[in-house]
DNA sequence: GCCCGGTTTATTGCATACCAGAATCCACGG
DNA sequence: CCGTGGATTCTGGTATGCAATAAACCGGGC
C-alpha cells in the first residue's frame, strides 16, 4: 500500500543543549525534595556539566535562566544554590495565587463553553467521600489539576504560565506541609460550590469563592506549616 | 573626635559582567521605542559584544535571561530577536495586572499604615486639574508610580516583581496607545475614589475599584489600540 | 530571463583554556 | 594550644577558537 498523502510536521525542531540541559535540570530540582533536611542545595558547575555530559557553556546559560526564574540563586564566585523559598516567600505566592485564580474564574464565567465547565466535575467527584481518605497524594494531584484547569480556562496565557511557575514552588512543600484530612473534605465541597458559582456564570461569586478558598489554604500554611521543621505530610489545596 | 561605632556595610557587591551587561540590555531595550515600525528588531551578538566591551560568554547568559524574562526570543541559528508584544498578550498582561493590583489594594486596606495611604494625595492630587492637559508624559509617569506605590504598599513582594515586569512591557507601548484627554481625567476621579475606598479599609470595595479601573484601560486599549498601526499617542492608565 | 543547484560567507552554538576570587589548609609564632 | 598569615586549591567568571548551520551569492542550464 503505497502512501496516500504525505503527513508533514514542523520537522524536527532542534532544540539546543541550553535547553534541554534547562529542561533537565529544572525536572531535577521539582523531584528532588529540596525541603528535606539533609538536601544538597549546593550545585556544582563540574559535576554537573560531566553528569549531563555537557560543557560548561550551555549549562551556564541553563542556570542564567533557571536563576532568572528563581529556582536558584547564582552567587558570584561563591556558587549556585537551589532555593528554599521563605515562609513569606511561599505565602506570598498563594496570595499571588488566589489573585490570579479568582481573575481567572472571573473571566471563565464570561468566556468558557459550558462543555468545558461541565468537564471540572470529573476532576472532583472522583474525590467526593471517602475516596479522599485513602490517597492523598492522587487527591493532591487532581487537586493542582483542578486548579489549573480553571485557569486554563480563562484563555489568558500569562495567568496560566505565571501559576504554573507558582505550582511548581507549592508542589515542593508538598511534602513539609500539613496533612489534614478535615481540610481536604472541605476543600471538596469549596470545589463544588466553584463549579456551581461558574456554571450559573455569577463572575463575582465565582472570583469570591475562589479568592476565598485560596486564602483560606494560606491562613492554613500561615498558622500551622513551619519550613524549618522536619517534614510531616502532605498539604492539601 | 573618635569613632564610637563601626557602621558595618555589606563591603562592596561585585557585580558580574553577566549581570551588568543583563541590565545594561534591559535597559537599552526599554527605552528603545520597539513599536516603531522601522525598528531594528535583530541583536547582533558579535556588534553587541563589541559595542559592550564583553566577550560573548556573559553577554550570552544575560541574552538568556532576558530569553526566559520574556524581553527577547532566541531562535536557534537564527539569531536573537526583540519580542513585540501582540495584542492579545498586552491584552493578558493588563488582565493579570488587575488581578494582581486588586489583590494588593486589599491587602493594603489591611497591613498599610494611615500614613502610607495618605501619601497617595500627593502622586494624585499634583494633577487635579487642568494640569493634566499640559503635562501628558509626565502624568503618565505619575501614574504609574500611583499604581506601583498602591501595590508596594501590599507588602507583597511577589506581586510588585511581577507587576513590575508588566509595567516595563506596557511602558513600551505606550507610545503607540491612544492619548485622551478624557481618560485621564476620569483615571483622576478614579484614583481619588480608590484612595478613599483605602483610607476606609473597605477591602471589597477597593478590590473592586481598582480592578474595574484597570479593566477599562483594558478595553480600552482592546477597542482602540492597534498595534500594527503608526505611532499615534500616549496611554493614559 | 528565470529558476535551480552548489558554494561561499556570516553568525550562532559549544567546548576549552585561562583568570580571579574565595575557602581551606598548613606552618609558624606567640 | 591557639591564632595569624600565607600558600594552595577549588570553583565560578570570562575570553577565545572551532564547528555547524543557515542565509546569501553566484553560475549554469532551461
Amino acid at each position: 500500500m503505497a502512501i496516500a498523502q504525505l503527513n508533514i510536521s514542523p520537522i524536527e525542531e532542534v532544540v539546543s543543549l541550553k535547553t534541554r540541559t534547562y529542561d533537565a535540570l529544572k525536572a531535577a530540582i521539582s523531584k528532588m525534595s529540596i525541603y528535606d533536611n539533609n538536601a544538597e542545595l549546593r550545585l556544582d558547575e563540574r559535576a554537573l556539566s560531566e553528569r549531563f555530559r555537557v560543557s560548561r557553556t550551555p549549562l551556564r546559560e541553563a542556570l542564567a535562566q533557571l536563576d532568572q526564574e528563581g529556582l536558584v540563586r547564582i552567587v558570584p564566585r561563591r556558587g549556585i544554590y537551589i532555593i528554599r523559598k521563605t515562609k513569606a516567600e511561599i505565602l506570598d505566592m498563594i496570595t499571588t495565587w488566589a489573585a490570579l485564580e479568582s481573575m481567572a474564574a472571573r473571566l471563565v464565567t464570561e468566556v468558557a463553553t459550558d462543555a468545558e465547565i461541565a468537564g471540572l466535575h470529573d476532576l472532583v467527584d472522583t474525590f467526593s467521600d471517602q475516596i479522599v481518605d485513602a490517597n492523598m497524594d492522587e487527591y493532591s494531584n487532581a487537586n493542582i489539576k483542578f486548579h489549573q484547569t480553571i485557569i486554563g480556562m480563562s484563555r489568558c496565557k500569562l495567568i496560566v504560565d505565571i501559576t504554573d511557575g507558582l505550582f511548581m514552588h507549592v508542589r515542593a512543600i508538598r511534602q513539609r506541609t500539613i496533612f489534614e484530612r478535615d481540610r481536604a473534605r472541605r476543600s471538596v465541597a469549596d470545589h463544588k460550590e466553584i463549579i456551581s458559582a461558574l456554571e450559573s456564570r455569577s463572575a463575582e461569586l465565582a472570583e469570591r469563592l475562589v479568592r476565598e478558598h485560596t486564602l483560606k489554604l494560606r491562613n492554613h500554611v500561615a498558622e500551622h506549616v513551619d519550613l524549618d521543621a522536619p517534614v510531616k505530610a502532605t498539604i492539601n489545596v
